[in-house]
DNA sequence: TTTAAATATATCATTCCGATATGTATTGGA
DNA sequence: TCCAATACATATCGGAATGATATATTTAAA
């Protein structure tokens, strides 16, 4: 889903502000499969209010910038209904953790061990932070999200918990050094 | 993870093309947690013989374009090994269907459901691919990915089909349109 | 038989990220 | 109490990456 698109559906939640918007990616419920940098938030509502598809209401502060409180329009919303209703792509993980590991044949032992507990680590935060946003009132298909992401982030935990002996015996050192052959092993 | 390390990184389990990479990153064990197109992965290996990173030995093939395989070099192991000494970024999990969720209020309570089809047939075809790549031998590491892999799929999959069933029941109308309040409901 | 998929490299517009700039207010810890 | 860090709020920009497209032949499948 491309930041304009993201942005439609957020604004179709309740009025925001660029801000704002970048907070509910990077720590609300969208935190979990979504992301969105403010290089990319800031000229897409520009461009979205260019072409009248959100309202734009600039409120004057004291000794602050002034907040540009963003509001989806009938024909912004036509365009979110047009965008869902075309197939979502597939889902996508992407991980340097995991990278690393197959890389790592030249790191030792104790520094995969060290990876592993850190992602360990990083995973219950995950959880913890999820399951503090469950406590608060939200819409049946925002719960489902939510939980869906436990989900996951608790399987990924337990197998790190499980398997993590599974790359502490130090493998047979590589096999003999690969020539010009193909790719020998199975990747 | 950039692709030039990426790169760096596959050519370290074997010599390649830029091809193959591609197909590894899509279709192999990287496939879980990785990914990267043509156009940034011809110009990362171009990038990297002109460093010395890789050398690249052009093979002419009979009514083929010329192959062109790429080898890591000593240096670019060396650059490989330091940027895998650095703290691997967070993993990252990114949805358009579980967006599309969220964003859906609009959407019919049928559409849902086939959208939460859709995908449980999608993690079903997953699993079955990463189990697939099992049957193949390879080093520990790259089986722990695959199983790690698998396990995430798995745990979906099972969320999905134990929680179909609660976005079934069309939920209260939407509350009162908003007016300029902020975001009443929790994200 | 004809169509699709596989092999193989390459470029390019558009999009996006990550860092940086700017400046005040508030909160928390030493 | 004072200083540091975090929150609030918008904005730009270089570099990186995507997704589409171009080119051309072979092989497998329908």
């Amino acid at each position: 889903m491309d930041v304009r698109t993201l942005c439609l559906g957020i604004l179709s939640l309740g009025d925001a502000t660029g801000y704002e918007i970048k907070k509910l990616v990077a720590e609300g419920s969208f935190s979990f499969f979504s992301e969105a940098s403010y290089g990319s938030i800031y000229p897409a509502l520009t461009k979205l209010t260019e072409e009248g598809l959100v309202t734009c209401q600039q409120m004057a502060q004291d000794k602050r910038p002034d907040k540009k409180v963003y509001r989806l329009t009938e024909k912004g919303e036509e365009e979110l209904t047009a965008a869902l209703a075309r197939d979502p792509g597939p889902d996508k993980n992407r991980s340097e953790f995991l990278a690393a590991l197959l890389f790592a044949e030249a790191v030792s032992p104790e520094r995969v061990q060290d990876l592993i507990d850190d992602r360990i680590g990083h995973h219950s935060e995950r959880i913890s932070a999820l399951q503090q946003l469950l406590e608060d009132d939200m819409s049946a298909a925002a719960r489902f999200v939510i939980e869906f992401g436990i989900a996951v982030q608790k399987a990924a935990l337990e197998f790190l918990k499980k398997n993590r002996h599974l790359l502490t015996e130090n493998e047979p050192a590589a096999p003999e050094p690969r020539q010009n052959e193909e790719h020998g092993v199975a990747l």
